[in-house]
RNA sequence: GGGGUGGUAGUUAAGUUGGUUAUAACGCCGGCCUGUCACGCCGGAGGCCGCGGGUUCAAGUCCCGUCCACCCCGCCA
């Protein structure tokens, strides 16, 4: 073994061989992908991260080689000292080296194998359970080693951007001080300081502001945070973030910085050039109000139509338009118990075209509505639209027998509905008819296939299936628990639009705020905002907010006082450097593109973390379980 | 916290109204094979049917509980 390694070193790697390297003597190290064993001679073909090459083993030209050949199996570690042949006709069209061979002259055996647990192949069909097992058997497999190598790209790509444009690149604590409010935090026991806890950041948020008050002016991090909420196919507990935060700019300023960034990734990594489809690298913008309307989310899809419409003013100007269920709607509006321009209920349709319509059955729009109600809908009115004859009544629909023919018209022609076109309806307050009708249109334009599937990366990349959007000017408060006061939408610090200063005490549910987010294809990037920075609307943010001076003081006092002591206007965005990782490999779920992620109930399946501890070592921490 | 789907050889799956020896493919082991590349041909081994309880003459199959994974809501930027 010590000539291979300590005299033999590596010279190609095993995707590097062409025709022009014919005749030449090559070292090669790699696991065997396969072995194709036929008596007198044997084929193999060894893998590494850069592609396979097939390896020929004949003993007649010596038998040693032929004899590790003969005893080699799957995932061994081979070293082969070779020469390049020409396969002649036997070319092999589906590997880059397909056109050559390296005919053994010496070999050796680094290591053997188990036999792997799943074979080390793309489109391999195994559970996701034994991969994460098995991660290190997992990330051989092609697919997941381009990933994570596309992964490091980003890392570079991002870091060059940044420092070309005069950033500074700052690490940030990740044990810091618990500060309530948005997402939980894991805790870490402060040895030091018993009965005291560090929490592990989520984010960086507050050491960035700090940063610009320290007049860095520009600040970059690439930077794990930490959230210890539950999980999804898109989120885990630690994740990475692109932190980004400027001195004296306004919200352009930050989104043309990122756009670049964007632009220059899908260049340098997919060879598309963004501004054939976004002159001059500029994304289109989106109100957020507009975008709860047409989509009923704040990271709308727009590769695909089946957009919302909005029916609650009809509902209110035909006082129900004879259907019962709408009636007390439209009369809470009527009396005034509802506002028009902030509405507690809403009315919501979504028209399926005739085309796809009249290819569903009774029993696939029972199943519509069994998924809605999983999101707690109550049911899943509809109406079939009839022939012009019948002036377009609403047929298969227990509204269309009450409903009045001035509504029915009204209604379809809002929808823009004819013969043949399925209605869907929903309706009830606000953020159920929203969340519900968002997930109902994407889950009919998968099932109509008007989504691009993951995977037809070279047919999207030609149509322009990277749809950007930044959607702005999003509300600052939302309405807290139980509709009682208010509460940040993001976090206190956003400013609000100076338009919207007046609604400040008067409506607060009206204020608009510099705050963005960052979509492509359904997919939430990254958002960020423009800080406020005035101490007296600070102070008025927080007095909506019902928090007093002295309990500002105790949340956030080191901030406010910062910000007391010259602090710059700034602003900044985060991205979700896995998220982004995962659309520009056009992966499935975040897992595929992290190294060692963990399961929807956060464990790491290969580690066995979390597990549990000794009492001794509770003890030295002062704490006890309860379990 | 709530809802859905799934768990059967190493892997992926099939398994009928509950019935005798639980199938298949791939992989693995042995043999044969000089142009394969999803090599081929012959032979073979391999199972706590996730775990625990119950019903029954009899449970992979029915019932209850529980664990794990994935997806969705809540939650979370």
């Amino acid at each position: 073994m010590a000539r291979f390694i300590d005299e033999l070193k590596r010279t190609h790697g095993c995707g590097a061989l062409r025709d022009t390297n014919v005749g030449d003597e090559v070292v090669l190290f790699g696991w065997v992908h396969s072995r194709r064993d036929h008596g007198e001679l044997i084929f193999i073909d060894l893998r590494d991260r850069d592609g396979i090459t097939q390896v020929v083993f004949d003993p007649s030209v010596d038998g040693n080689p032929f004899a590790i050949g003969d005893q080699a199996r799957g995932e061994w570690v081979l070293g082969i000292r070779g020469r390049v042949r020409s396969r002649g006709g036997n070319v092999n069209d589906k590997l880059a080296t397909g056109r050559i061979e390296v005919l053994a002259l010496e070999a050796t055996v680094f290591n053997r194998a188990e036999t792997p647990v799943f074979s080390i192949e793309d489109d391999i069909d195994t559970s996701e359970e034994k991969r994460l097992e098995h991660r290190y058997l997992d990330l051989r497999r092609p697919k997941l080693q381009r990933s994570l190598m596309t992964r490091s790209r980003i890392y570079h790509h991002t870091r060059s951007h940044f420092h070309d444009h005069g950033f500074v690149e700052v690490e940030t604590p990740i044990f810091v001080k618990y500060t309530p409010g948005g997402a939980r935090n894991f805790l870490v026991p402060a040895r030091l300081n018993p009965g005291s806890f560090y929490a592990l950041a989520e984010s960086p948020q507050l050491f960035k502001q700090l940063l610009m008050v320290s007049g860095f002016d520009r600040y970059i991090q690439i930077v794990k945070c930490f959230r210890d909420e539950d999980l999804r196919g898109d989120r885990q507990p630690e994740f990475t973030q692109i932190d980004v935060e400027m001195s004296f700019v306004c919200q352009d300023d930050i989104f043309g910085i990122i756009e670049k960034l964007v632009v220059r990734l899908w260049k340098e990594l997919l060879g598309v050039d963004l501004a054939e489809r976004y002159p001059g690298g500029v994304f289109p913008r989106m109100q957020f109000d507009e975008s709860m309307r047409r989509f009923g989310n704040d990271k709308p899809d727009m590769r695909f139509g089946l957009e919302h419409v909005d029916l609650t003013e009809l509902v209110i100007e035909h006082s129900g338009g004879g259907i019962a269920m709408l009636t007390p709607i439209a009369e809470k509006f009527r009396s005034g118990a509802y506002r028009r321009d902030l509405p507690e209920e809403i009315v919501k349709a979504i028209r399926i075209p005739a085309a796809q319509a009249a290819g569903m059955s009774r029993t696939e729009i029972d199943r519509l509505e069994a998924f809605v109600k999983q999101m707690g809908a109550k049911g899943l009115a509809r109406a079939k639209v009839g022939p012009e004859s019948t002036g377009f009544e609403w047929q298969q629909s227990p509204m269309g027998k009450t409903a009045t023919k001035e509504f029915v018209a009204a209604a379809n022609a809002a929808c823009g509905a004819v013969e043949g076109d399925l209605l869907l309806f929903q309706f009830g307050p606000e953020a159920m008819v929203h969340t519900v009708m968002a997930n109902l249109r994407l889950h009919l334009g998968k099932k109509f296939g008007l989504i691009p599937q993951v995977g037809a990366r070279s047919a999207t990349h030609e149509t322009g299936d990277w749809n950007f959007l930044w959607v702005v000017e999003p509300p600052l408060f939302e309405r807290g628990d139980e509709g009682k006061g208010w509460v940040a939408a993001h976090h206190p610090f956003t400013r609000p639009h100076d338009q919207s200063l007046g609604h400040l005490e008067t409506d607060p549910g009206k204020v608009l705020c510099y705050r963005y987010d960052l979509v492509l294809n359904g997919v939430e990037l990254g958002g960020g905002s423009i800080r406020l920075h005035d101490p007296d609307v600070q102070k008025r943010v927080f007095e909506v907010l019902g928090i007093g001076q002295e309990q500002a003081q105790e949340k956030f006092g080191f901030l406010l006082q910062a910000l007391r002591s010259g602090a710059p206007p700034h602003g900044g965005i985060a991205l979700g450097l896995d998220r982004l990782a995962m659309l520009l490999t056009e992966s499935e779920s975040l897992r595929d593109v992290i190294a060692f992620p963990k399961t929807g109930k956060g464990a790491d399946l290969m580690t066995g973390a979390p597990a549990g501890v000794t009492a001794e070592q509770l003890a030295e921490l002062k704490v006890r379980s309860l379990v």
